[in-house]
DNA sequence: ATGAAAGCGCTAACAA
DNA sequence: TTGTTAGCGCTTTCAT
C-alpha cells in the first residue's frame, strides 16, 4: 500500500490541502470541529508526513550530522549517547557516520553532510587530517562543525575536548606521590595534539620529582603488550597509560607473567571508565567522560547555531577514580 | 553562503536546468563538451545535490534504519558496523535508532522510520514488545523488516539470529567432555525465545550427564556478581555464562575471592569475542558474531527488497573458542 | 543535443 | 475560518 499524503487526506474529507495542513499543526485559525476531523481521519489512514517534503519546503532538516572513527569505542561511543539524547530531547535528528580514521571516507563523509543539509557537524578527526580544507567546505555553506576529543591544531574553530594536560598531570601527581622511582608510561598516537600535550605535561612532572620515565607510544593492544614486556625488563615500578587500548594491552602482559597488582607493579590509566573496573584489584584511572563531553559539545552547537560568533574552546574536568592498582 | 542549485548552474552556464542535471549523471544524450563544461562549473561553484528534493522526485530515499537496544553494546554494535559496511558499499544510508529497551521509545523509532520512508528496518526488539502492532504498520506501506537477534516468536517475519540451541549445546557439550560434575548456569532476561531455548538446550543435555546443575537469570553485570557470590557457597565446579554483561559480573566475584581459573573455577561463555580475551587465563567462549550476522540480515534485506516473498529465517553458526578457563 | 514543463508532498503568503 | 497559489530542488517525459 501507499502513504497517505495531504491531498489523499484532502480529497477524502473534502477539505483543501492547506486546511489539512494547518489542522495537523494546531493551527489557530482552524476550528476545534475541523481540526478533530481531520485529525482522526489522519490517525485512522495512518498519515505521517513526508519528511523529505517537509524539509524541502522549510529548508530545515533539524538534522545533526557527527563523524567518528568508529563507533565501537567506548569514548566516541559514550560521546554518541549523549548527543542522541540532547537531539532527542530537542527534537533532532543525527546522523552518525564512522571515517574508520581514514581521511577519504572522512571527506565523503562530509559529502554525506553536505547531501543531506545538516544543522551542524560534530566531527572528530582522523590522525591523517593535516588540513581541515573537506571541511571548510562545510562553513562556506555556514554550517557550524563542533570539532571534539581530536581537533585540529588550529585556533580558529570551535572546539571541545577533554582535558588533555590537566588528566596526564593528575596522574602523574598520584605517581609521584606514591612515592615510585621509576615508571613506564605509554602513550597513544603521536600526531595528535593531545599525546604531545599530555606527554610533555607527564614527563616534566616526572623529571621535576627525579623520578626515572621510559616512555613510548603505542596506538593499539597488541603493541602495547610488546612494548610492556619489552620494558618490563628494566623493572619499572608503575605504568601508565594514556588510553583503553593500551591498558587492556599492559594488563595482558602483566597477568601473563604473573605480576601482582600493586604489590610487584602499579598501574594507572586515563580511560572512559568501563575497562579499568573489569580487573581485579580495579585500576585507578583518570575519567574523561564522553558523556559529558557530548553534552558540552551540543550546547556549544546550539549557541552556535542560535546565532553567537564566540569561538567555542571548551574542555572537560577529569576526574580521578581510585581503585587498588596504585 | 547559500548552497548551489542546479538553477544557479543553469543561470551562470545559459543551460537549462534539464541539461545540466543530464550532465551531472552522465547522461548519453548530453555532448562531452557540454558535460566536462557543467561538471566543472559545478566543482567550481561546489554544487552538492539537495537530496531530500532528490528523494522526494524518486520516491526512492536509499535508506535503512536500524534499531537497537543501545549501541554501548558489543554484540549490537558490532552488528551496526557490519550494516553501516554494507549500506556504505550498496550506496544506502543507515539510521541508527536506539530504543533503550523502552518500547514507547521504540514506537517513537518505527514513526520516525515512517516519516524518514525507508526502503527497509532492521530491528532488534524491546523485551517488553509484546505485540509487534507498530511495526505492522511499516509493513502495511510495503516497508520490510528483518528482525535480528531478539525476535518476535510468531513465523511470519523475517528472522536473523545467531544460533541459539546450537551456542548453549557446544557449551554444555565441552562441561561434559571436561567431566564438570555441578556447574552454575545463568541466563539473561527470560522473557526472550532465544533465553529460553538456550536455557532448555543447556539443562537437557546436563541431565542427560547427570551433572548438577544450579540455573539463575541475570540481565546485568552488579545481579550476576550477587548471584555468583550466592551459589559459589554451593562449590560449583563451572560456571556458564549465557552473556558478556553475565561474564563481567561472575568474573568480578570469582576474583574478589582470589579463585584460580581453572584449577579452583572453570567458567565458559557465549560471547561476542572481546571481553573473553580480557582476561588471564583467557576464558574459553562460543562465538556468536555480529559482524556475520549484520551482513547476513543485509543480505536478508536485498533479497526481499528485490522482490523476494520468500520468509527469510536464517541463522550464524557458532564457534568455539578456546581459551584456558575449562 | 537541448529545453519546457509537470509534479513529488509540503508550507505559507495572500485572497476570499 | 478556509481556499488558492507559488515554490522548495530535483528528475523525467515530451517536445523541438
Amino acid at each position: 500500500m501507499v502513504n497517505t499524503t495531504l491531498k489523499k487526506l484532502s480529497q477524502v474529507s473534502g477539505l483543501s490541502i492547506s486546511t489539512i495542513s494547518r489542522a495537523l499543526k494546531n493551527h489557530p485559525d482552524i476550528s476545534e470541529k475541523t481540526k478533530s476531523l481531520v485529525i482522526e481521519l489522519a490517525n485512522t489512514l495512518d498519515y505521517e508526513p513526508n519528511i523529505n517534503a517537509v524539509h524541502l519546503r522549510t529548508q530545515n532538516n533539524r538534522l545533526f550530522g557527527v563523524i567518528v572513527p568508529s563507533i565501537s569505542n567506548f569514548f566516541h561511543e559514550s560521546v554518541i549517547a549523549a548527543l542522541e539524547e540532547e537531539c532527542r530531547k530537542n527534537n533532532y535528528t543525527l546522523m552518525i557516520l564512522q571515517s574508520g580514521d581514514d581521511p577519504e571516507i572522512e571527506s565523503d563523509n562530509i559529502k554525506l553532510c553536505r547531501q543531506n543539509r545538516v544543522n551542524g557537524l560534530f566531527a572528530c578527526i582522523t590522525p591523517e587530517t593535516k588540513n581541515i580544507e573537506s571541511f571548510s567546505k562545510l562553513k562556506e555553506v555556514d554550517i557550524p562543525i563542533i570539532f571534539f576529543d581530536r581537533v585540529p591544531e588550529r585556533s580558529d574553530c570551535h572546539k571541545v575536548c577533554v582535558a588533555d594536560i590537566d588528566s596526564a598531570t593528575m596522574a602523574a601527581n598520584l605517581i609521584a606521590e606514591k612515592q615510585k622511582k621509576k615508571v613506564l608510561a605509554l602513550f597513544g598516537n603521536s600526531n595528535f595534539l593531545i599525546t604531545k600535550k599530555r606527554f610533555n605535561a607527564f614527563t616534566e612532572i616526572m623529571s621535576a620529582h627525579n623520578i626515572a620515565c621510559i616512555t613510548a607510544y603505542s596506538s593499539n593492544e597488541t603493541h602495547s603488550e610488546e612494548l610492556t614486556n619489552i620494558y618490563l625488563a628494566e623493572n619499572p615500578d608503575s605504568i601508565f597509560c594514556m588510553t583503553d587500548e593500551i591498558l587492556t594491552g599492559v594488563m595482558r602482559a602483566i597477568q601473563k607473567k604473573q605480576l601482582k597488582i600493586p604489590d610487584d607493579i602499579s598501574v594507572i590509566a586515563i580511560s572512559n571508565g568501563y575497562i579499568p573496573t573489569l580487573y581485579y584489584p580495579s585500576i585507578t584511572y583518570i575519567e574523561t567522560s564522553g558523556k559529558k563531553l557530548g553534552k558540552l559539545a551540543f550546547e556549544s552547537m546550539m549557541s552556535t547555531i542560535s546565532g553567537s560568533t564566540f569561538i567555542q574552546d571548551r574542555t572537560i574536568e577529569s576526574v580521578l577514580v581510585r581503585g587498588q592498582s596504585i
